[in-house]
DNA sequence: AGACTAGTTTATAATTATTCTAAAGTGAAA
DNA sequence: TTTCACTTTAGAATAATTATAAACTAGTCT
């Protein structure tokens, strides 16, 4: 994803493209593979590779602010911080305690055979699956 | 699970059934059903269901104690609070974001056919699936 | 360009969940 | 009963996140 194509996923979601939220879309979405990552490690990989330190706040907004926009989702995993995740599309996850690392798994590599029907009132928003890893 | 059971759980995982022990233990294990709860709901049911207040970190201490002796499992939900679960055997949930409920789901009741390997090196502890509710 | 304004950033304070500390209390072994 | 390791407790500390409010800025309007 190149730049102004940035500035055109920013301006069609009503962000302005300021230049912190270029910063960090530019990390977050110029890359090939899937990015997950909490806020904390996103600040520090920000303050490593840039010049210009961009406050804490500013990152939980712009975060917040993309995830709000569908560019971000968030993945639950057993910890206290929340995962972010650059990957949106329905899919699932391996996680890795040890390293407490998040790997996809693409939606048609796992296929359920049988599936409880869901509560009275109730729907089905979707399903997530969790491989938990071990050594 | 009658008192006398309550005791033998304790022992039998050296935990000293003291009175604050036993009362937390009577509070979630003698009933029929799972119980899903945090420690902050916990703390308000007993203090509602008791006269003698327990502190919290008591009932921090005494969570993450039966955590450690198998007794309770903990279930990751989105959310920042930890949620743990009597049920302690393998088993998933439906989850319910307008509740903030769990519901448990009989692992027989879910079928998975196709699953991927795990990445190299590593092996598949467990698998979890989370069926997310809508109304 | 210059002025305007709503949206944005920022430092800092506040809040929330959880863990730590260390002093007082207690279960149970001897 | 005495003893002591284990437990409880109030309160402090920490960690993650959100709120506040003043300063800044992108885009619009002349
Ligand atoms: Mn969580
Ligand atoms: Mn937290
Ligand atoms: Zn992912
Ligand atoms: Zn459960």
């Amino acid at each position: 994803m190149k730049k102004i194509d940035i500035l055109k996923k920013l301006r069609s979601s009503r962000l302005r493209p300021t230049k912190q939220r270029v910063e960090i879309a530019k990390f977050l979405f110029e890359r090939e593979k899937t990015f997950h990552f909490t806020v904390e490690s996103l600040n520090k990989l920000l303050t490593k590779k840039s010049t210009s330190k961009i406050a804490l706040a500013t990152i939980y907004n712009t975060v917040h602010a993309f995830k709000a926009a569908g560019h971000l989702s968030e993945v639950e995993v057993r910890g206290n911080k929340t995962y972010f995740d650059t990957n949106v599309s329905n899919h699932h996850h391996f996680y890795d305690s040890e390293t407490a690392e998040l790997i996809d798994i693409d939606a048609n590599d796992i296929v359920i055979q049988k599936i409880p029907k869901a509560p009275n009132g109730k729907k089905i928003k979707n399903v997530e699956v969790f491989i938990n890893l071990k050594n």
